[in-house]
RNA sequence: CGAGUCGGUCGGACGGUCGCGUGAGGUGGUCCGCCACCUCCCGAGGAAGGUCCGGACUCCGAAGAGCAGGGUGGUGGGCAACGCCCACCCACGGUGACGUGCGGGACAGUGCCACAGAGAACAGACCGCCAGCGGCCCUGGCGCCCACGGGCGGCAGGGUGCGGGCAAGGCUGAAACGGUGGUGUAAGAGACCACCAGCGCCCCGGGUGACCGGGACGGCUAGGUAAACCCCACCCGGAGCAAGACCAAGAGGCCCCCGUCACGGCGGGGGCUGCGCCGGUGCCCGAGGACUGCUCGUCCGAGCCGGCGGGUAGGUCGCCAGAGCCCACCGGCAACGGUGGGCCUAGACAGAUGGCCGUCCGGGGCUCGCGCCCCGACAGAAUCCGGCCUACAGACCGGCUCGUCCG
RNA sequence: GCUCCCGUAGCCCAACCGGCAGAGGCAGACGGCUUAAACCCGUCCCAGUGUGGGUUCGAACCCCACCGGGAGCA
């Protein structure tokens, strides 16, 4: 799971990195990735959401859904660099994808943000 | 053995590895609020669900009275309480075990009962049945008269008319003011009689009671609907953990204390309250408000109403040991109660309880087989309990009933 | 946590207090008008009232339980 420290809390981060965040998507998830500059913040940190909604299914769906992203997203914390804010929104196929499945789909998706990011 | 019925239990198991949440202990850091790391304990359900009832708890005024409103509805018991549970009664269904039932009152009153039908709620009279009366018509036979064409009289039958008697039979309908047989009569009718069904009332017996069994008498018959209004009995104050309590901050307002002063104020401290602007209205003759719809009664009372704009991520507690769970014995048909012993069992707040792998278990598919592959029901705590209802792969245990065969 | 509303034809929506099992419009099909079409006119088609059960002689309507959709308050 997310360690505590990287857990995003606050319902005004969500809204940023949602506006301002690069958005990347494929057929089972959504990411917005926005990369705030460190020296704006007190302690160097990187802070992740996961969002989902009622359309993905029932609450034991939901749930499974958003623990098995959780997992991924911590798998992948060392690639992410400093500052970055990433919030992902399960979409409704999610709910019947394998693990493995939306592990690709993720990083397809954070790879297509971080490209589109880099250009811009 | 087959078919069925009722009740109960479980609802994947074990291990490895990487993580998360509460708590305990330890180490280190710290702005003393806490933070990081290590070890250990514990970490979703029988429905956690729907939110249909009942409570605990908290605040609203101490939790008032009457009305209105809502709920429940056989009897007795259980329970903190209930619309829940148990036992029994009654009605209906089933060969039976058993199941189902909002199961009080229709002589307190009101409403409704379409269509059809003669008639639909103090019955009614269409067809019909019956005798009587009056005239006329038709038919039959009898008597008399005759000019032989017929005419008159009275009788019987039929038709028609009038005022009556009757309600058996017919038809309609969900339902038509008892059923069958007989006596009786002009025809008939509970008018009367026997039996049956049903109603009322009384007596005896049984039961705490709903009610049951038996007997006697009466009047001869009473429609249905209250999940229509209603009546009766009993119950119900409202809101809900975003309840609510404490701590910190808060522009402005009011009050108190201290200091100073040119007596207008200014500065500091404390308490209560709690955003600003505009308009209307009220302030000893009282606006408005509380007791949640109304009235009474009681109380508060200097603000209240409308519009516009602004603000709305603070922390801690409430928050988990409880009408708790398990076992034994005793009482009770049972629900349940009592006594003794043992156990500690989630408390999050962008919200933990998980991801992956292996072995086994169960199910399915392929295969002669070894084996291989796929799948694991319904579903995720949010203040906490007791129920109800709904969803659910499969497995296990027990009671009972019916049928067939064997002994 | 709590409160309320709705569900009738492919779509929008009636049915007054329970009474022939259901009105109308749009859409669709056919015919007429027209050179052809639109408009217009006529005819037809389309429902068993969200699901299950109950009360009643009789239910879209009353009662109960579910299912689905929507709104509001704190």
């Amino acid at each position: 799971m997310l360690p505590p420290a990287v857990r995003m809390r606050d319902g005004r981060e969500f809204g940023t990195t949602r506006r301002r965040g690069r958005r990347a998507g494929t057929t089972s998830l959504v990411v917005h990735l926005n990369v705030v500059d460190v020296t704006d913040l007190d302690v160097p940190s990187r802070e992740v959401g996961v969002v989902t909604g009622k359309s993905v299914g029932p609450a034991v769906t939901r749930n499974r859904v958003k623990r098995r992203l959780r997992h991924l997203v911590a798998d992948r914390l060392d690639t992410l660099p400093m500052g970055t804010r990433l919030v992902v929104r399960a979409l409704p196929p999610s709910a019947t994808r394998s693990f493995d499945d939306l592990g690709r789909d993720l990083d397809r998706a954070i790879d297509k943000a971080t490209r589109t990011g880099a250009r811009a």
